[in-house]
DNA sequence: ATAATATATCGTAATATTGCAATATATTAA
DNA sequence: TTAATATATTGCAATATTACGATATATTAT
């Protein structure tokens, strides 16, 4: 087919996939820490401070967005992007049970 | 173009988008969830667990390997898989330095 | 009103992913 | 050796993603 069967899955499943998949690209890893470390929010500063064009870095903030992954408000002429922790608690929720629940010394 | 620019990000940052294209699909969250429940090791379980064909299973096992999220080793006839807690704890502390890291109040 | 600035959308080419049938390989059982 | 079982590989159709030029929209400055 071609078509992933999202159907069959766990909307769990199904939520964690497409917070992987809003994940799974350098540049929104990269749109990710450099959220982080300006701590506050930007907007047009990420087309500098990355080397891709603008379409391209809108296209990647719209993902992010669309995700939860990140916030976007409008401020006058531009907008102001940030981090959204509780998108982001998710993941680092289900990455910590996974470590804590895993038995190494069950494995093959 | 439509494809990745790999080489303009960082190591660590195609390092991080592979993890979560690894984990960018819902069979391959479902996969890690079982492995993560029957704690030992398994393998053609995972295709009468799962609503898909043998091969498809087959071909989700082999990215899950190739990015280091599980392992497979030989037991006589069959292939045994557990989780790879090594990778899992690169995902896990990026998406815990984030929640530590971030602060709610400097947003937009 | 017009220009400048900031961001989004559209359209498109190149490439990647998903899922499976058919088939190959490799180990164990008879 | 032959059959059965378990898993991997190949090839392919359907669809999704990536990146960008061109263009649209929307706000601020003149």
């Amino acid at each position: 087919m071609g078509i992933t069967k999202t159907a069959f899955f766990t909307s769990n499943q199904n939520q964690l996939a497409n917070l992987a998949k809003a994940l799974a690209n350098p540049a929104r890893i990269a749109i990710i820490e450099y959220l982080l470390k300006v701590d506050s929010c930007i907007c047009g500063d990420i087309v500098t401070e990355l080397p891709l064009a603008q379409p391209t870095i809108s296209q990647h903030l719209k993902e992010l967005k669309n995700a939860g992954i990140i916030q976007g408000s409008i401020e006058g002429n531009s907008i102001c992007y940030c981090l959204n922790t509780d998108t982001l608690q998710i993941l680092q929720s289900f990455f910590s049970k996974i470590i804590t629940k895993v038995n190494k010394n069950k494995c093959c």
